[in-house]
DNA sequence: TAAGATAAGTGGTTAATAGTGGGTTAAATT
DNA sequence: AATTTAACCCACTATTAACCACTTATCTTA
Protein backbone atom coordinates (compact mmCIF):
# COMPACT_ATOMS: atom_id res chain seq x y z
CA UNK A 1 0.00 0.00 0.00
CA UNK A 2 1.63 3.56 -0.78
CA UNK A 3 0.54 6.96 0.61
CA UNK A 4 -1.75 9.31 -0.67
CA UNK A 5 1.01 12.41 0.26
CA UNK A 6 3.15 13.58 -2.02
CA UNK A 7 4.67 16.26 -0.51
CA UNK A 8 7.41 18.53 -2.69
CA UNK A 9 8.59 21.78 -2.97
CA UNK A 10 10.56 24.43 -0.39
CA UNK A 11 9.44 27.19 1.23
CA UNK A 12 11.13 29.64 3.68
CA UNK A 13 8.96 31.08 6.58
CA UNK A 14 9.64 32.31 9.82
CA UNK A 15 8.55 31.34 13.53
CA UNK A 16 6.86 33.99 15.35
CA UNK A 17 6.54 35.04 18.98
CA UNK A 18 4.27 32.65 19.86
CA UNK A 19 6.02 29.56 18.42
CA UNK A 20 3.65 29.15 15.43
CA UNK A 21 4.83 27.91 12.31
CA UNK A 22 2.80 28.08 9.01
CA UNK A 23 2.29 25.02 6.87
CA UNK A 24 2.53 26.30 3.21
CA UNK A 25 -0.55 26.26 1.49
CA UNK A 26 0.51 23.98 -1.35
CA UNK A 27 1.17 21.37 1.36
CA UNK A 28 -1.85 21.87 3.71
CA UNK A 29 -3.93 21.52 1.24
CA UNK A 30 -3.12 18.00 0.30
CA UNK A 31 -4.36 17.36 3.87
CA UNK A 32 -7.34 14.82 3.75
CA UNK A 33 -10.46 15.54 5.13
CA UNK A 34 -10.33 12.43 7.27
CA UNK A 35 -7.55 13.41 8.45
CA UNK A 36 -9.02 16.11 9.80
CA UNK A 37 -6.17 18.89 9.91
CA UNK A 38 -4.07 16.50 12.38
CA UNK A 39 -0.49 15.26 12.23
CA UNK A 40 2.46 14.54 14.09
CA UNK A 41 5.25 16.63 14.63
CA UNK A 42 8.71 14.46 16.34
CA UNK A 43 12.37 13.85 15.75
CA UNK A 44 13.61 13.53 12.58
CA UNK A 45 16.65 11.44 12.40
CA UNK A 46 18.71 14.20 11.19
CA UNK A 47 18.36 17.26 13.25
CA UNK A 48 15.61 18.66 11.64
CA UNK A 49 11.60 18.15 12.85
CA UNK A 50 9.34 15.26 10.51
CA UNK A 51 5.19 16.28 10.05
CA UNK A 52 3.31 13.02 9.16
CA UNK A 53 -0.48 13.40 8.81
CA UNK A 54 -2.21 11.43 11.32
CA UNK A 55 -2.83 8.57 8.45
CA UNK A 56 0.11 8.39 7.77
CA UNK A 57 1.78 8.04 10.94
CA UNK A 58 -0.83 5.26 11.80
CA UNK A 59 0.44 3.05 9.57
CA UNK A 60 4.22 3.91 10.66
CA UNK A 61 3.50 2.94 14.50
CA UNK A 62 2.25 -0.31 12.66
CA UNK A 63 5.29 -0.81 10.78
CA UNK A 64 7.32 -0.03 13.87
CA UNK A 65 5.02 -2.75 16.39
CA UNK A 66 6.67 -5.69 14.20
CA UNK A 67 10.16 -4.65 15.60
CA UNK A 68 11.79 -6.34 18.44
CA UNK A 69 13.28 -4.50 21.46
CA UNK A 70 15.85 -7.23 21.84
CA UNK A 71 17.59 -5.57 19.19
CA UNK A 72 19.34 -2.42 20.41
CA UNK A 73 19.25 -0.65 17.34
CA UNK A 74 15.54 -0.61 17.41
CA UNK A 75 15.52 0.23 21.18
CA UNK A 76 17.55 3.29 20.48
CA UNK A 77 15.33 4.20 17.21
CA UNK A 78 12.07 3.75 18.93
CA UNK A 79 13.11 6.00 22.17
CA UNK A 80 14.41 8.91 19.78
CA UNK A 81 11.79 8.96 17.89
CA UNK A 82 8.41 7.58 18.84
CA UNK A 83 8.65 9.54 22.75
CA UNK A 84 8.92 13.06 20.99
CA UNK A 85 5.95 12.12 18.93
CA UNK A 86 2.47 15.21 19.50
CA UNK A 87 -0.24 14.82 18.37
CA UNK A 88 -1.42 18.51 16.60
CA UNK A 89 -3.43 20.13 14.41
CA UNK A 90 -3.40 23.39 12.60
CA UNK A 91 -5.79 26.32 13.39
CA UNK A 92 -8.16 28.18 10.99
CA UNK A 93 -4.50 29.83 9.95
CA UNK A 94 -3.26 26.86 8.75
CA UNK A 95 -0.69 27.13 11.79
CA UNK A 96 0.46 25.40 14.56
CA UNK A 97 2.54 25.77 17.40
CA UNK A 98 6.50 23.88 17.80
CA UNK A 99 7.16 21.79 20.67
CA UNK A 100 9.76 24.06 22.30
CA UNK A 101 11.00 20.63 22.79
CA UNK A 102 11.43 20.08 18.89
CA UNK A 103 12.70 23.66 18.52
CA UNK A 104 15.64 22.93 20.75
CA UNK A 105 16.35 20.06 19.04
CA UNK A 106 16.32 21.29 15.54
CA UNK A 107 17.94 24.43 16.35
CA UNK A 108 14.66 26.68 15.37
CA UNK A 109 15.47 30.69 15.31
CA UNK A 110 13.97 33.14 13.54
CA UNK A 111 13.60 31.53 9.89
CA UNK A 112 12.56 28.21 8.88
CA UNK A 113 12.49 26.61 5.87
CA UNK A 114 10.29 23.58 5.58
CA UNK A 115 10.41 20.89 2.82
CA UNK A 116 8.00 18.02 1.25
CA UNK A 117 9.17 14.60 1.50
CA UNK A 118 6.67 12.52 -0.05
CA UNK A 119 5.01 11.09 2.92
CA UNK A 120 6.26 13.67 5.24
CA UNK A 121 7.50 17.45 5.82
CA UNK A 122 10.60 18.32 7.33
CA UNK A 123 11.08 21.38 8.82
CA UNK A 124 14.67 22.93 9.26
CA UNK A 125 16.95 25.66 10.39
CA UNK A 126 18.10 27.01 7.29
CA UNK A 127 21.60 27.29 8.19
CA UNK A 128 21.40 23.40 8.90
CA UNK A 129 20.53 22.44 6.25
CA UNK A 130 22.66 23.88 4.13
CA UNK A 131 25.58 22.22 5.53
CA UNK A 132 23.66 19.00 5.80
CA UNK A 133 23.69 19.14 1.77
CA UNK A 134 27.23 19.87 1.71
CA UNK A 135 28.57 16.98 4.12
CA UNK A 136 29.17 13.27 2.98
CA UNK A 137 28.71 11.85 6.34
CA UNK A 138 29.38 7.74 6.53
CA UNK A 139 25.95 5.90 6.60
CA UNK A 140 25.17 4.33 10.23
CA UNK A 141 25.52 1.02 9.61
CA UNK A 142 22.97 -0.18 12.14
CA UNK A 143 20.14 2.31 10.46
CA UNK A 144 20.83 0.76 7.30
CA UNK A 145 20.20 -2.33 7.97
CA UNK A 146 17.22 -1.40 9.74
CA UNK A 147 16.27 0.40 6.22
CA UNK A 148 16.17 -2.83 4.58
CA UNK A 149 12.83 -3.88 6.95
CA UNK A 150 11.18 -0.98 7.48
CA UNK A 151 9.66 1.84 5.72
CA UNK A 152 9.40 4.97 7.02
CA UNK B 1 5.17 0.41 -19.36
CA UNK B 2 5.94 3.41 -21.35
CA UNK B 3 5.50 6.68 -21.62
CA UNK B 4 2.29 8.23 -23.72
CA UNK B 5 4.13 11.51 -24.18
CA UNK B 6 6.85 11.81 -27.00
CA UNK B 7 7.99 15.58 -27.09
CA UNK B 8 10.51 16.63 -29.97
CA UNK B 9 11.48 20.24 -31.03
CA UNK B 10 13.49 23.35 -30.06
CA UNK B 11 11.39 26.47 -29.53
CA UNK B 12 12.54 30.32 -28.49
CA UNK B 13 10.86 31.93 -26.19
CA UNK B 14 11.14 34.77 -23.46
CA UNK B 15 10.34 34.78 -19.82
CA UNK B 16 8.42 37.97 -18.44
CA UNK B 17 8.74 40.47 -15.68
CA UNK B 18 6.21 38.33 -13.59
CA UNK B 19 8.25 34.98 -14.58
CA UNK B 20 6.18 33.40 -16.82
CA UNK B 21 7.11 31.14 -19.59
CA UNK B 22 5.08 30.44 -21.98
CA UNK B 23 5.01 26.32 -23.38
CA UNK B 24 5.44 25.75 -26.99
CA UNK B 25 1.67 25.22 -28.61
CA UNK B 26 3.37 21.52 -29.78
CA UNK B 27 4.22 20.51 -26.87
CA UNK B 28 1.22 21.95 -24.64
CA UNK B 29 -1.43 19.91 -27.42
CA UNK B 30 0.34 16.72 -25.96
CA UNK B 31 -1.01 17.12 -22.57
CA UNK B 32 -3.59 14.90 -21.95
CA UNK B 33 -7.19 15.82 -20.64
CA UNK B 34 -6.53 13.34 -17.64
CA UNK B 35 -3.74 15.19 -16.78
CA UNK B 36 -5.47 18.68 -16.54
CA UNK B 37 -2.99 21.23 -17.56
CA UNK B 38 -0.99 20.23 -14.51
CA UNK B 39 2.93 19.09 -14.57
CA UNK B 40 6.17 19.16 -12.18
CA UNK B 41 8.75 21.66 -12.69
CA UNK B 42 12.39 20.83 -11.34
CA UNK B 43 15.87 21.64 -11.57
CA UNK B 44 17.36 18.64 -14.69
CA UNK B 45 20.33 16.97 -13.93
CA UNK B 46 22.03 19.67 -16.02
CA UNK B 47 22.09 23.20 -15.31
CA UNK B 48 18.45 23.63 -16.89
CA UNK B 49 15.34 23.09 -15.72
CA UNK B 50 13.13 19.77 -16.35
CA UNK B 51 9.20 19.44 -17.04
CA UNK B 52 7.61 16.25 -16.16
CA UNK B 53 3.43 15.99 -16.83
CA UNK B 54 2.12 15.12 -13.87
CA UNK B 55 1.10 11.37 -14.76
CA UNK B 56 5.01 10.70 -15.86
CA UNK B 57 6.07 12.00 -12.58
CA UNK B 58 3.80 9.63 -10.70
CA UNK B 59 5.88 7.27 -11.94
CA UNK B 60 8.92 8.44 -11.02
CA UNK B 61 7.46 9.28 -7.82
CA UNK B 62 6.38 5.49 -7.35
CA UNK B 63 9.67 4.45 -7.39
CA UNK B 64 10.69 7.02 -4.79
CA UNK B 65 8.46 5.51 -2.00
CA UNK B 66 10.17 2.58 -2.21
CA UNK B 67 13.27 4.50 -0.35
CA UNK B 68 13.44 4.15 3.36
CA UNK B 69 14.02 7.00 5.67
CA UNK B 70 16.16 5.01 7.91
CA UNK B 71 19.16 4.85 5.46
CA UNK B 72 20.93 8.49 5.49
CA UNK B 73 21.52 7.85 1.72
CA UNK B 74 18.08 7.84 0.71
CA UNK B 75 17.49 10.44 3.19
CA UNK B 76 19.46 12.99 0.96
CA UNK B 77 18.55 11.77 -2.40
CA UNK B 78 15.06 12.44 -1.47
CA UNK B 79 15.37 15.71 0.05
CA UNK B 80 17.24 16.71 -2.78
CA UNK B 81 15.18 16.10 -5.76
CA UNK B 82 11.79 16.62 -4.13
CA UNK B 83 12.36 20.20 -2.75
CA UNK B 84 12.83 21.27 -5.75
CA UNK B 85 9.95 19.52 -7.54
CA UNK B 86 7.03 22.02 -7.90
CA UNK B 87 3.62 20.88 -9.08
CA UNK B 88 2.08 23.65 -11.12
CA UNK B 89 -0.69 24.43 -13.83
CA UNK B 90 -0.55 26.27 -16.98
CA UNK B 91 -2.89 29.23 -17.30
CA UNK B 92 -5.63 29.95 -19.80
CA UNK B 93 -2.72 31.02 -21.63
CA UNK B 94 -0.45 28.17 -21.63
CA UNK B 95 1.71 29.67 -19.68
CA UNK B 96 3.30 29.61 -15.92
CA UNK B 97 5.43 30.78 -13.12
CA UNK B 98 8.96 29.36 -13.22
CA UNK B 99 9.85 29.69 -9.36
CA UNK B 100 12.58 32.11 -8.49
CA UNK B 101 14.79 28.99 -7.29
CA UNK B 102 14.86 27.34 -10.62
CA UNK B 103 15.72 30.49 -12.59
CA UNK B 104 18.50 31.11 -10.57
CA UNK B 105 19.81 27.45 -10.59
CA UNK B 106 18.92 27.30 -14.90
CA UNK B 107 20.40 30.58 -15.07
CA UNK B 108 17.49 31.92 -17.14
CA UNK B 109 17.77 35.93 -18.22
CA UNK B 110 15.35 37.04 -20.84
CA UNK B 111 15.34 34.20 -23.20
CA UNK B 112 14.66 30.69 -22.37
CA UNK B 113 15.21 27.78 -25.03
CA UNK B 114 12.70 24.99 -24.73
CA UNK B 115 13.14 22.12 -26.17
CA UNK B 116 11.36 18.48 -26.13
CA UNK B 117 13.02 15.25 -24.92
CA UNK B 118 10.52 12.28 -25.01
CA UNK B 119 8.71 12.43 -22.07
CA UNK B 120 10.23 15.49 -20.14
CA UNK B 121 10.83 19.21 -21.68
CA UNK B 122 14.08 20.99 -20.94
CA UNK B 123 14.38 24.81 -20.07
CA UNK B 124 17.89 26.29 -21.40
CA UNK B 125 19.72 29.62 -20.85
CA UNK B 126 20.61 29.64 -24.71
CA UNK B 127 24.02 30.09 -24.27
CA UNK B 128 24.67 27.18 -22.18
CA UNK B 129 22.93 24.84 -24.33
CA UNK B 130 25.37 26.01 -27.08
CA UNK B 131 28.07 25.44 -24.41
CA UNK B 132 27.18 22.13 -23.53
CA UNK B 133 26.50 20.98 -27.35
CA UNK B 134 29.93 21.64 -27.95
CA UNK B 135 31.91 20.33 -24.86
CA UNK B 136 29.08 16.88 -25.16
CA UNK B 137 30.31 16.34 -28.83
CA UNK B 138 32.50 13.58 -28.30
CA UNK B 139 32.34 11.17 -24.84
CA UNK B 140 32.40 7.95 -27.47
CA UNK B 141 32.53 5.60 -24.53
CA UNK B 142 29.73 6.88 -22.83
CA UNK B 143 27.62 5.98 -26.12
CA UNK B 144 28.99 2.52 -26.28
CA UNK B 145 28.15 1.79 -23.48
CA UNK B 146 24.53 3.55 -24.03
CA UNK B 147 24.46 1.81 -27.31
CA UNK B 148 24.26 -1.95 -25.95
CA UNK B 149 21.41 -1.13 -23.74
CA UNK B 150 18.91 1.42 -25.87
CA UNK B 151 18.22 0.91 -29.17
CA UNK B 152 17.81 3.91 -31.39
C1' DT C 1 -2.62 34.54 -53.96
C1' DA C 2 -5.09 37.55 -51.10
C1' DA C 3 -8.15 38.19 -47.29
C1' DG C 4 -10.43 36.67 -43.50
C1' DA C 5 -10.41 33.76 -39.65
C1' DT C 6 -8.21 31.33 -36.18
C1' DA C 7 -4.61 30.40 -33.07
C1' DA C 8 -0.30 31.68 -30.66
C1' DG C 9 2.58 34.67 -28.08
C1' DT C 10 2.98 38.66 -25.03
C1' DG C 11 1.63 42.34 -21.79
C1' DG C 12 -0.98 44.32 -18.09
C1' DT C 13 -4.89 44.76 -14.40
C1' DT C 14 -7.71 43.11 -10.90
C1' DA C 15 -9.31 40.09 -7.41
C1' DA C 16 -8.30 36.41 -4.35
C1' DT C 17 -5.29 34.15 -1.26
C1' DA C 18 -1.27 33.38 1.56
C1' DG C 19 1.76 34.78 5.16
C1' DT C 20 2.29 37.32 9.24
C1' DG C 21 1.16 39.87 13.51
C1' DG C 22 -1.45 40.65 17.46
C1' DG C 23 -5.33 40.57 20.73
C1' DT C 24 -9.15 38.15 23.29
C1' DT C 25 -11.26 34.43 25.39
C1' DA C 26 -11.38 29.77 27.04
C1' DA C 27 -8.97 26.07 29.25
C1' DA C 28 -5.68 24.00 32.07
C1' DT C 29 -2.32 23.76 35.68
C1' DT C 30 -0.56 24.70 40.09
C1' DA D 1 -7.68 32.06 42.59
C1' DA D 2 -3.83 33.27 39.85
C1' DT D 3 -0.83 32.37 36.33
C1' DT D 4 0.19 30.22 32.27
C1' DT D 5 -0.99 28.00 28.04
C1' DA D 6 -3.57 27.08 24.09
C1' DA D 7 -7.37 27.92 20.86
C1' DC D 8 -9.83 31.37 18.34
C1' DC D 9 -10.69 35.58 16.01
C1' DC D 10 -9.66 39.79 13.49
C1' DA D 11 -6.75 42.52 10.55
C1' DC D 12 -3.02 44.14 7.46
C1' DT D 13 0.10 43.53 3.55
C1' DA D 14 2.36 41.41 -0.15
C1' DT D 15 2.23 38.06 -3.33
C1' DT D 16 -0.02 35.22 -6.55
C1' DA D 17 -3.21 33.58 -9.67
C1' DA D 18 -7.22 34.46 -12.56
C1' DC D 19 -8.88 37.47 -16.03
C1' DC D 20 -8.91 40.59 -19.97
C1' DA D 21 -6.84 42.65 -24.02
C1' DC D 22 -3.77 43.32 -27.86
C1' DT D 23 -0.44 42.01 -31.50
C1' DT D 24 1.70 38.87 -34.41
C1' DA D 25 1.80 34.67 -36.83
C1' DT D 26 -0.38 30.82 -39.13
C1' DC D 27 -3.91 28.52 -41.46
C1' DT D 28 -7.92 28.27 -44.55
C1' DT D 29 -10.69 29.17 -48.20
C1' DA D 30 -12.47 31.72 -51.88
Amino acid sequence: MSSQYTFTGQFTFSIDSKNRINIPAPLRKQFSTKDKKTFVVTRGIDQCTWIYPISEWNFIQKELKQLSSLSKTNRTFLRNHLRHANILRFDSQGRFVLPQSLINYSSIKKDVTIIGVLNKIEIWNPNLLRKVDQSDEVDDQSYEELSERVNI
